[in-house]
DNA sequence: TATTGTTATACTCTATAACTATA
DNA sequence: TATAGTTATAGAGTATAACAATA
């Protein structure tokens, strides 16, 4: 198997999956500007949507220090999308949490992510299919 | 063809596609700050390596307002990997291109953009093609 | 008049370091 | 003492609006 690096087609794909990646942060991006926020404000709404998390954890999540964390939820606070709450079992965490409006917020987003299924519309639930085992293998199966 | 949207097999893939869109974002920021760039100056850089270009037209690459690009490429120009070039067919113009310097940082850059080939690894070759084909059906054949 | 690039401004995201309140 | 969250600070990307030079 792990032979080709640098060939032709190896590098096609990787062209390809750069074609994609740039349409998909795009076209994430524009829809979370139809509702009025950034991408990493969307991001956070979204993972706060699955579930309530503190701080640190949203930072890990993001990938990014958690002194960043507090303007995201900051302004997410502000715009009445998000609350903070004591956690009970350690009086240092705070606990971020979706509002009502946050979590029918979260939905429309996730609706509104039309880019990632509107290609697909062209493929055959065979295909799909194949591309769903093939990018499992690439992504080493324990996606999330 | 086109029925599926909201499907568990269809969701699974854009999920995946997520996971596979975080991974190369975040594998390309950390191979452009080896080089002491940020994401954006790397994307410059690497367009102006293929062709030097207006600023106008790194702008509409970038999908960003061009006075944004005056700084990127200020940025760049005080590195030593750009250098800002009057067109000789139109006086308003200034061309960016890369230096020596700049051209090769660019190539070191493509190099370390292992993230996409390492996962690519593990396919045959007929699996790749096969990934390769249904990709570009997704971005819709026109590819750059 | 229209276009190219720039400047000025304001906002967001980012990392770093120092602070506070808990543990 | 270690950890969670915050604040302060500075740099970078972003959009908007206004400007000079050129077309």
């Amino acid at each position: 198997m792990a032979t080709a690096r640098r060939d032709p087609l190896t590098l096609e794909v990787v062209e390809l999956i750069g074609t994609v990646v740039a349409r998909y942060y795009e076209e994430y991006e524009q829809a979370a500007a139809q509702h009025a926020l950034t991408g990493a404000q969307a991001r956070v709404l979204r993972l706060l949507s699955l579930e309530p998390l503190p701080m640190r954890r949203i930072a890990r999540n993001l990938k990014c220090e958690p002194s960043n964390v507090t303007g995201i939820v900051d302004r997410l606070e502000a715009r009445g999308l998000v609350e903070r709450r004591p956690d009970p079992a350690d009086r240092r965490v705070k606990l971020a949490a979706p509002t009502e409006k946050g979590l029918a917020t979260a939905e429309q987003l996730r609706d509104s992510l039309d880019f990632a299924r509107e290609p697909l519309a062209g493929l055959t639930a065979a295909e799909r299919e194949t591309l769903r085992d093939l990018l499992q293998r690439m992504v080493g199966e324990s996606a999330a």
